[in-house]
RNA sequence: GGGCCCGUAGUCUAGUCUGGUUAGGACGUCGCCCUCACACGGCGAAGGUCCCCGGUUCAAGUCCGGGCGGGCCCA
């Protein structure tokens, strides 16, 4: 018997065990050659297109199981779309310029940021470096984008032009001011930065009650604040108009400590009374609220903070960082008596948070900076978020909160290195903003000349260009634009734009997704997507955010490894859209246990195949070949309905289901007797034909999830019948315009067989082994069934004889 | 402190919009079984206060109100 079955598999085509590592390397490699690169062109040949934009990942080098699942997301929508005849836009891009790559330049590779054209050459070189790594990655989980055309660096000279150039358009329509004005500043990176990329972090604190005298000596009023080292720049102080403790004092004059200058006392309705003592003071500048009030009563402005966060005019104080000017100047104080109480406190803090770990409370430095028109569109911004379709709905108001709380102009210059320069000069003498020519592009007005020499408005003679590059948002808002051929070609841009997905993290949506809608609107008039598809984030095991320093980190590599980039697809994509997860390998196992299922099955059946394809009349058909190919509907539909909602969870749920459990539990056991000894060549016609349908669908289902395994078992059964050079490029499977096969009498031939396959296990009686007499009840219809198929049961469970009667339903076996 | 969202077995998930048998499935766990594609397998079992408390209703996982826990945004 030993021999029988070995000599059996030698006849095989395929191998026993199924090796991901070798098949998926083997078809990444085939799918980037000419030959298959057509199943992934973009073609622009008047077909539907289907655009999906995706913010390009961060060059840190390192792909994460995050960047993972979006590919996995993305790639797998792709290869649907194609299927269904669609010409899809799948571009990869990547999103190069930031702090974090001129950090590791500056501290890992020791070059100095003063040298700016070696420190950008540096920092491209890494960058190129990182993408290769990450490049690699992507190509093993399977993901194909369409590399060839549609592959941007953010980095290079021809992104810096289309960048430039959207700049230009914007600086023309009004859109782009350069301006003075007290903007969010890091002191540890020394840069200013957007509204989008601050954050409140919790901290503890102290709130100091600081005692102000009046200028006439009559009397004192306390002032609480975090801030005591603020008091050079101290204006004025506040309080609540209803505050009745300090209504005398309103109008007077108070001697600031430690400064001796002196500041009136205002009535404002913004005074929290309840805070500390009702009175605070108003600095140049604490926060958000001072520079309304400084505004509001145009006081004088002291520049407190310098750009590396030490003191400036401040005195003896000058020079300390802050939080060493706070010991000093509060020591200070509470030797003059002027401190009448300390507490702690728990507070919010703006910190520098977003895409750095930096996590440094920010300053507010006055600096001329440039920045993108942006709390003005409030209403237009809300409306195309109205219309845009979102996966999960519910994310939706999130940027509709975002656009509601917009209190400052987008500010887009950062005094960084390696950025798209920003592409304007300006005249010394009456502050002309002058744009190049657009020919010109593109252009860094530290090094290239003006197009003009003298100031077109005041005829000055001093015109200066920037060292300011832009933040990378400016970059990367652009995407759909690059996509669809905005800057490159207009008729493609005419059918692909707006997107029809924007596919990104919940966690980018005030920045990417804000950023991205506001400028496309800008430049085209119309918003960029039409539908917006959010994931939520893979965590570290333990349910937190991965991260280096808590070494929970994951990385796809050693799951592709060990399981295959289809198992690990598999299991992301079994994931609701829209929630955080903890990674576990446990979906990735089962995925793999799911992969090697479809492997034995298909190589088993194959073994009985000996024609190229089956074509075979319904009437041939038996109950259960019936009962099986209306499941396959079923899930066909099913699972068509599911990718179109973007449903992927639901797609592999039913996959998985229908595969293993109704078709190898059920259906190929039962079809074994017609296979191994059939009554009639039409009755094993009819198995082969329904059990090469039922492959040659399943893998067309179930491509797109897991592209690799597919393509293998499409390329060893079914390519020489179907003749489409790759699974891939095969059509969709549809039922439409079919009568359903009527199931109803092989299901109840079915649930007889699984009652008696029970019961012999139940009486541990090997499932070979013969047994004299089965019984079952049922219904009548049921009964009907089972005697009908009498021939197959006794076969499929070796039963000398069947006694079926109408009853409770249920089984027995006599021996 | 305010607004919005989410909350189903150890885990993932269906059902919630449109109220109606005993809340369906899978993973994992446990037990039995090498059975002629697959032990990366088969059969079976246990496992749920549907976050909590009220209300509407003949009937609530589903609708309404109030809490609790988590997330996002704002102060």
């Amino acid at each position: 018997m030993a021999l029988a079955a070995d000599s059996a598999d030698a006849l095989r085509k395929m191998e026993k065990n199924y090796s991901p590592r070798a098949v998926e390397e083997k078809w990444q490699q085939s799918w980037l050659t000419e030959e298959f690169y057509p199943v992934y062109r973009f073609k622009n040949d008047g077909k539907p297109v289907f655009t999906i934009d995706t913010p390009p990942p961060f060059t840190s080098g390192e792909l994460h199981m995050g960047h993972a699942y979006w590919n996995s997301i993305n790639d797998t929508l792709a290869r649907y779309k194609r299927m269904r005849g669609y010409d899809v836009i799948l571009p990869q891009g990547w999103d190069c310029q930031g702090l974090p790559t001129e950090l590791k330049v500056q501290f890992k590779w020791k070059v100095p940021r003063t040298d700016r054209k070696l420190f950008r050459d540096k920092c491209t070189e890494w960058t190129g470096n990182m993408i290769k790594s990450m490049k690699g990655t992507m190509i093993r989980l399977g993901y194909r984008p369409d590399w060839e055309q549609l592959e941007f660096r953010t980095m290079d000279r021809s992104y810096w032009k289309a960048v430039q150039g959207t700049l230009l358009t914007m600086f023309a329509k009004g859109l782009i001011y350069k301006k003075e004005f007290p903007v969010q500043w890091c002191p540890k990176c020394g840069t200013a930065l957007a509204q989008a990329e601050l954050g409140y972090v919790q901290k503890k604190g102290k709130l100091y009650h600081v005692k102000f005298i009046t200028a006439d000596g009559s009397g004192s009023v306390d002032v609480a604040t975090t801030r005591p080292e603020l008091l050079n720049a101290c204006q004025a102080i506040a309080v609540s108009p209803q505050d009745g403790r300090y209504s005398a004092l309103v109008g007077k004059e108070v001697v600031v400590p430690a400064f001796a200058n002196k500041v009136r006392v205002l009535a404002d309705e913004a005074v929290d009374m309840a805070f500390g003592t009702g009175a605070v003071m108003i600095c140049t500048y604490g926060d958000e609220q001072d520079i309304k009030w400084q505004q509001t009563y145009k006081l004088p402005i002291t520049r407190a903070v310098d750009e590396y966060g030490r003191m400036a005019n401040a005195g003896k104080y000058t020079g300390m960082k802050a939080a060493m000017a706070r010991e000093e100047v509060v020591k200070d104080l509470q030797a003059a008596g002027l401190v009448s109480k300390v507490e702690d406190l728990v507070h919010n803090v703006l910190t520098h948070n977003e895409r750095a770990d930096c996590m440094t409370p920010i300053e507010f430095l006055v600096k001329d900076q440039w920045f993108i028109r942006s709390k003005e569109f409030r209403e237009m911004m809300l409306s195309d978020n109205a219309q845009m379709r979102w996966t999960p709905k519910f994310m939706s108001p999130r940027l509709d909160d975002w656009i509601n709380s917009i209190e400052w102009d987008w500010l887009i210059s950062r005094q960084r290195v390696f950025g798209t320069p920003v592409p304007f000069w300006h005249c010394k003498s009456c502050n002309e903003i002058i744009p190049p020519r657009e020919g010109d592009l593109p252009v860094d007005t530290s090094e290239s000349r003006p197009p003009v020499d003298r100031c077109p408005k005041c005829g000055g003679s001093e015109i200066a260009g920037t060292t300011d590059v832009c933040d990378c948002w400016v970059d990367s808002s652009i995407t759909p634009l690059i996509a669809t051929g905005y800057f490159t070609d207009k008729e493609r841009f005419k059918r692909a734009y707006p997107a029809d997905l924007r596919q990104q993290g919940h966690d980018i949506i005030r920045t990417w997704m804000y950023y991205t809608t506001l400028r496309c609107h800008l430049l085209t008039g119309q918003a960029p997507f039409k539908g917006a598809l959010i994931n939520g984030h893979i965590l570290g095991p333990d349910g937190s955010r991965m991260s280096k320093s808590k070494g929970n980190v994951i990385v796809p590599e050693q799951g592709i490894n060990e399981y295959g980039a289809d198992a690990i697809r598999q299991a992301l994509l079994s994931l609701t859209l829209g929630s955080d997860f903890p990674f576990k390998w446990e979906p990735v196992k089962y995925g793999k246990g799911f992969l090697q299922k479809v492997w034995s099955s298909a190589r088993f059946v194959e073994g009985f195949f000996d024609e190229k394809s089956y074509r075979v009349r319904d009437e041939e058909l038996e109950d259960i070949d019936r009962w099986i190919l209306s499941r396959l509907d079923e899930t066909t539909a099913k699972v068509t309905e599911a990718m179109d909602c973007y449903q992927f969870h639901i797609a592999v749920d039913l996959l998985q289901r229908f595969y293993w459990h109704d078709f190898c539990d059920q259906y190929i056991e039962a079809a074994k007797p017609r296979l191994y000894s059939p009554r009639t060549p039409e009755s094993s016609m009819a198995a082969k034909a329904t059990l090469y349908k039922v492959i040659w669908t399943f893998i067309r289902l179930f491509a797109p999830i897991c592209p690799h395994i597919t393509e293998e078992i499409y390329q060893k059964v079914c390519m020489e019948g179907e003749g489409a050079i790759s699974v891939h490029a095969a059509q969709w499977p549809s039922v439409e315009g079919r009568t359903a096969a009527d199931g109803q009498a092989g299901e109840h031939v079915v649930k007889a067989l699984a009652a008696l396959r029970a019961k012999k296990v139940d009486m541990k009686v090997a499932l070979s082994a013969e047994v004299r007499l089965g019984r079952v009840w049922g219904s009548e219809e049921a009964v009907r069934a089972c005697r009908e198929n009498e021939w197959l049961i006794k076969q499929t469970l070796h039963l000398a004889e069947l006694e079926c009667a109408v009853g409770d339903a249920g089984a027995e076996l006599v021996r």
